[in-house]
DNA sequence: AACTATTTTTAGACAAGGCTAAAAATTGTT
DNA sequence: AACAATTTTTAGCCTTGTCTAAAAATAGTT
């Protein structure tokens, strides 16, 4: 079993792997986790020693197999509740994410299978993002930002990078909802600002709101 | 907030308060907690500082009102937990105190709160005991032991005193479930031991059986 | 290739929570 | 009251996870 550093160091480093394939660098992971270089080199070291990570000095550090694994169970559970938070809780999306923060370090194999079962096997969690499956699966899905859409292409909204209160309220704020098609019917060169359709409405989002929105692109 | 360790402090201390209304002593906290008596005057020194406890070297300690609201706190969670899995998540009621054990700790008033909601309001945990309100207010029952009971009264079971996996498997086995009638046919001067009558069966428990169920004792 | 800037690691310290062994206080017994 | 037994506290040390400051390694630039 894994200390609750243990796992959120893990966690940290998955998210990263995908960012800098080559290897997670000790800074990035130290800002991640709103810690200090040095902390991070001592816990590498514990992690390394557990087999849990692949760590060379001054090389950066990779997920082990076993490492993965534990870090998927973790991202499951959180995600799990997530959903068992907004579905079945009535919260809002903007505020599930610190308490599943602390519900995703609660230990037992049948409470998330249980709660998985009883949330109906969900596949995605508020936000958006693929929930693995027991076995630590995720479902590949073909989304893209909707900052890629070209003029005149539409998508269905289907999950967002950025899950910040601030930004879920934004996108509350404008009727924006996953689920939803969007269309982009103008786009701004000088700013990359876009001109969307969403609702019968037409908005205009800047970048930092396009780059932050994934949609499916439709099939044309 | 306080931490996970200390809520396990100030929980403990309100359990063994009602039996050692006196005072608790540091052996009895130590036994509790499954720690050695230095740990625990270690602890009951910070608890002091941070008003959570009335302690004085040598003379035991008690909680104070801030320290009683804490812990009301964390048994309301937990309870209200232990209800969540045993109703919604299929646990039986000798699986839930472990998991129970760790959300209790989770810190989210709307949480609570909710959950409270969404379970609609329960009274009382798998085990009988009882669930305080948002406010700390527990219900005051009239229940009393089986044990307690003279020869041909009659109660109904409303909890168990000791909720170990083996002696909640023991009623299991024997279909004695909350809420249901039991009448003591015969008492056993010599061993303590009763003949009962639960679900048209007559069952001899012995007095280990009897001094752990709690019964509300039929107007007659 | 050498020098500088940046990144990473090491060394030493600290707080929380726990332990062992020894000292001090309390309680019990004659 | 005095000695013995028990309980409680103190003192010092350990582990986990963190920090700061300094040293070492790497990367970037001329």
């Amino acid at each position: 079993m894994f200390s609750l550093s243990e796992e959120n160091y893990l966690k940290a480093i998955f998210h990263l792997e995908k960012k800098y394939s080559a290897g997670v660098s000790t800074n990035a992971l130290a800002e991640e986790m709103e810690t200090k270089a040095s902390s991070v080199t001592d816990m590498l070291k514990k992690l390394s020693d557990k087999n849990l990570v692949k760590y060379r000095k001054y090389q950066g550090v990779h997920l082990s197999e076993n490492g993965k694994h534990a870090a998927i169970e973790v991202i499951r559970k959180h995600r799990l509740w997530e959903v068992f938070l907004v579905e079945k809780l009535n919260f809002s999306w903007d505020e599930v994410h610190d308490i599943a923060e602390q519900l995703e370090h609660i230990k037992s194999e049948k409470l998330t299978d249980e709660l998985d079962k009883f949330l109906g096997h969900p596949k995605r969690d508020p936000h958006g993002d693929p929930i693995p499956d027991a076995a630590g699966n995720f479902r590949i899905s073909n989304k893209m930002l909707l900052s890629d859409l070209s003029e005149g292409q539409s998508g269905i909204c289907v999950g967002v990078k950025d899950s910040s209160t601030e930004f879920l309220r934004y996108l509350d704020k404008n009727e924006i909802t996953l689920g939803k098609p969007i269309k982009v019917v103008q786009r701004e060169e000088y700013d990359d600002s876009l001109l969307i359709q969403v609702n019968e409405n037409e908005l205009r989002v800047s970048k930092s709101i396009s780059t932050n929105l994934f949609v499916k692109p439709t099939e044309s």
